[in-house]
DNA sequence: TATATTTACGAACACTTGTTCGTAAACTGA
DNA sequence: TCAGTTTACGAACAAGTGTTCGTAAATATA
């Protein structure tokens, strides 16, 4: 009867993806769900066809990328037990996911305070358990005499911090250059960094 | 006539610092005004006999450790010209200040997104400033072979990560020990980090 | 085809947001 | 003491928030 333009069925996976550029870009509070629905190309009401709750958005773009890192940390340590070469995994791990999907990773790292609990609770023990895991490698370096005889909680910190930036970089630079970047984080870490040639 | 008692009055000092604790641990979005009225200890209607806006906090909040961090650069730029050393120093600020005033440092890494113009276009116009002016410590120290031959920008943005992230362990690790804290940095950044001995 | 399920919509709801206004109290300086 | 200024308050406002509901269209299933 009235002229069958067929509407572009959205996905739910189109939804989290451009929610979580939104997220990134605006942060989480600052992103109404009318700005995303207009993104999407839907109406408000629409979008809770597909997803229950804004908050259901953000505990998935948390908890997906926090069974990314777990798995990825699990492999690493089932493979050789070599601190060094395992830290350069874990780099790699970083890296890599934060060329993959830079928005996403965006709002693990920077939104996850904007969780309700329980959810909250429950990713900052993930985030622990994960930190501790990190520390242990770090630990087992230095007994080895692998790594430098330093703070390892200040260490940890510390590589945490070159890897919660790492997003940042990934567009700025101008080409896709994950490997060389990896390279040069890896060279600062592990060789030693500016000083001397 | 009435009971004299002497409400506190409440200086526009002690709502920027409140200001920043909130925002530090729940985001500018996410903080309301009601919300830091009671923290100061006022009716909502009451913060505006001291402050304009909202807005008017974060961008105080914002500037006032740009202008702090300018400052600082101004100063090592002026001394020893020597891009080790400048480095070192600039180390030194950036874990001094995360360490007399966290939460303001705090807001001023991470809430800057939310200024809203002009104020953002400013902000992100000062922050550009002084990168490219570490970027030609960085630069200048390769050049003298002083640093190791890798892509400055990289180098650069490593750099930042590790500053951006200073705020966050000057809460974890126990003591105050700034001093302990600069000089695991500087080891890790300048004379080599993890291998060997 | 007919039926059931999924998806899209407009309108509305209850609530929170930052901010303003008029006014009264508290303080300051003479 | 009195005038003037600063500070605090309650009430209210307009705008924006996430979400719900009834319903209709679109798709899938039979």
């Amino acid at each position: 009867m009235t002229t069958a333009i067929s509407k572009a069925r959205v996905s739910k996976e189109l939804i989290f993806r451009e929610a979580a550029i939104l997220f990134q870009r605006k942060g989480y509070q600052a992103t109404s769900m009318r700005e995303l629905a207009t993104q999407v190309g839907l109406e408000v009401s629409s979008l809770y066809s597909h997803i229950r709750s804004k908050q259901e958005i953000l505990e998935r773009i948390c908890f997906d990328n926090a069974e990314q890192f777990i798995k990825g940390l699990e492999q690493i340590e089932l493979g050789i037990c070599n601190p060094a070469s395992q830290m350069q995994d874990i780099l790699g791990l970083h890296i890599d996911r934060a060329s993959i999907d830079p928005s996403s990773i965006t709002v693990f790292n920077d939104e996850w305070r904007q969780l309700d609990e329980p959810a909250l609770t429950r990713f900052i023990q993930l985030r622990k358990n994960y930190e501790s895991r990190l520390l242990f490698i770090l630990e087992s370096g230095i007994e080895q005499g692998v790594f430098k005889r330093l703070d390892p909680q200040i260490l940890l910190l510390t590589i945490l911090s070159i890897m919660r930036g790492v997003h940042h970089w990934v567009k700025s630079t101008k080409s896709d250059k994950a490997e060389e970047i990896k390279k040069v984080i890896s060279a600062i870490m592990l060789d030693g960094l500016l000083f001397g040639k």
